[in-house]
DNA sequence: GTGAAAGCGCTAACAA
DNA sequence: TTGTTAGCGCTTTCAC
């Protein structure tokens, strides 16, 4: 048989010789029906035009092929009701699934969750059984990005706030509770707001109604979006008001000014996804039933003091 | 049986309820099998960091997906020689296949073409039969990016050239080759380059050492590292130094300076790449065998006049 | 209109 | 060691 164990060397020689000859090539879908595996996973995200996204599905997609498995994509374009049918259906083709920020409910994800595994969960926990989940500590992340916010001497932030069913968004807002308990002096705007350049863009007025000096964005691409708007009215960051992101996507290296972010290793997430759900696949104990990483915060030129202190320092 | 024809709606409706009762779920794989089909399609991509590709994938997947049909990605890291294993494969799992921008030899991909069919080529053409192409005319993109220059008074340029294996990159090459053989008194360096933020960033020695005052760089990324290179040095973009992109990706709108850059309609083109794809696995006449793209020129704020034009203005 | 059987391409277990 | 066979889960054809 084409494969590797007890037959005449020569033999094999003269078919594998064939092989190449004829083109032969093996289908694996048979193969496939065979053996019960597809060598295979699934992916899905609530929108591929996101660099969050991307970066995972490309540290996962690595990691997995140099195990020999291929990925299959699935975007549900934020649509949560799409998402458990194209959960169910990327996950019978294929011999595990990443569910990455999931938009459905507690209560949904709960109940697929067992028909899914092997599952693994990104930036999202679930109460199901044997379903690890990977999640980044948005709140410690939140927390010290307005620490340092604060230590500039700003006492009037905003946080430009994400989608409204993003569970990382509820993670940052309670971080945020958790700093103002612990900062009572400090003044924090809630502002509405989303995850795209636009949203950003579009945030100028309020956040400049809100009064705060220190902006908190939702991720880098929405502090981009808001410098680039503040920058449109004639404003200095960080000399008039201090912006920060969250990610430390490779851009915020290189924006004018520098973007100050708290940095999570992305693609290393979508990596270690595929090492939960190898281990899970391979019926292994998984070492860590899930992982929680933590954001490093990244002080850049786009924070500075705030202004009331910078008089105090001039006058 | 499980579908749609002619049995007894009553005992088919029984049926129907019978499964979502306990569950069951068809098995796409003995499906496959026995249809021959998979409902789903492969790309294979050099590099799955690029923007561009990341694009690309995006469109496809999104238009394919409204077809009912999956995508399965490969990336090849750049590695021209896993191209025509990663094709292969992918091709033997799915209904058909886009190649985007191989790096493979012409030779090579002619070679492999016809056992890949269905197929269809992104910014790449063969002359094997039936493998439509799309492609960006960036030669003229580049053509027209030069024109806006010279147009501004600039008569010394440079171009920041991408990876060497780029068939985009050569089309580059060609345009300004035609546009030196038209504008003779232009003065146009080539310095070697990359596709990346730091290939740009570390370029600016190179770029002042030229004495060019327009540069084009390989894309937008490129052209932002080199933005963001020059700012460190104290230069003004565009008062000392001119700077273009190519490709015209989100981010080019929020740069400061915002960037002057060729549009290409790159989600489109994944969205093409699937109808072209769509047609060959229905057997249909494929109205175009393939499609060319132009850029369209976007004057921004990195680029202005020559500082010796301005010179003469002042003075 | 309904049931039984063959076969998609492969692998694995079994006999020769 | 080698050849044969059953069966993975589905669809389709062909009898009933």
């Amino acid at each position: 048989m084409n494969g590797n164990f007890t037959v005449d060397p020569e033999i094999a020689a003269r078919v594998r010789a064939a092989a190449v000859e004829l083109k032969y090539q093996p289908n694996p879908v048979g193969r496939s029906l065979a053996l019960g595996k597809t060598d295979t996973i699934g992916i899905v995200v609530p929108d591929l035009a996101n660099p969050t996204f991307q970066a995972i599905l490309r540290g996962l997609s690595r990691a997995a092929a140099q195990d020999g498995y291929r990925v299959l994509i699935a975007d549900s374009f934020e649509v949560s009701s799409e998402e458990t049918i194209l959960a169910g259906e990327a996950r019978r083709r294929c011999d595990g699934l990443v569910l990455c920020a999931p938009r459905m409910s507690d209560a949904e994800l709960e109940e697929i969750a067992p028909s899914l595994r092997p599952l693994v969960l990104i930036n999202r926990t679930t109460a199901a059984a044997g379903v690890p989940s990977l999640v980044v500590d948005y709140g410690q992340g939140v927390q010290d990005i307005a620490e340092h916010l604060v230590d500039l001497g700003h006492t009037r932030l905003a946080f430009l706030a994400g989608p409204p069913r993003s569970a990382s968004n509820n993670l940052r807002l309670q971080g945020l509770e958790a700093f103002k308990a612990a900062h009572p002096q400090v003044e924090v705007t809630m502002l509405e707001g989303g995850s795209d350049f636009d949203t950003g863009h579009g945030a100028v007025d309020a956040v400049l109604e809100s009064g705060a000096t220190g902006i908190l964005a939702f991720n880098d691409l929405v502090a981009m979006g808001l410098m680039s708007g503040l920058h449109e009215r004639g404003l200095d960051v960080p000399g008039d008001i201090s912006v920060t992101g969250f990610d430390d996507i490779p851009f915020a290296k290189y924006t004018t000014p520098t973007l100050t972010t708290a940095a999570v290793p992305i693609t290393e997430l979508g990596e270690q996804a595929w090492h939960q759900l190898r281990a899970l696949i391979r019926n292994e104990e998984s070492d860590a039933p899930g992982s929680r990483y933590q954001p490093k915060l990244e002080v850049r030129a786009s924070t500075g003091p705030a202004k009331a202190a910078r008089t105090a320092v001039h006058g």
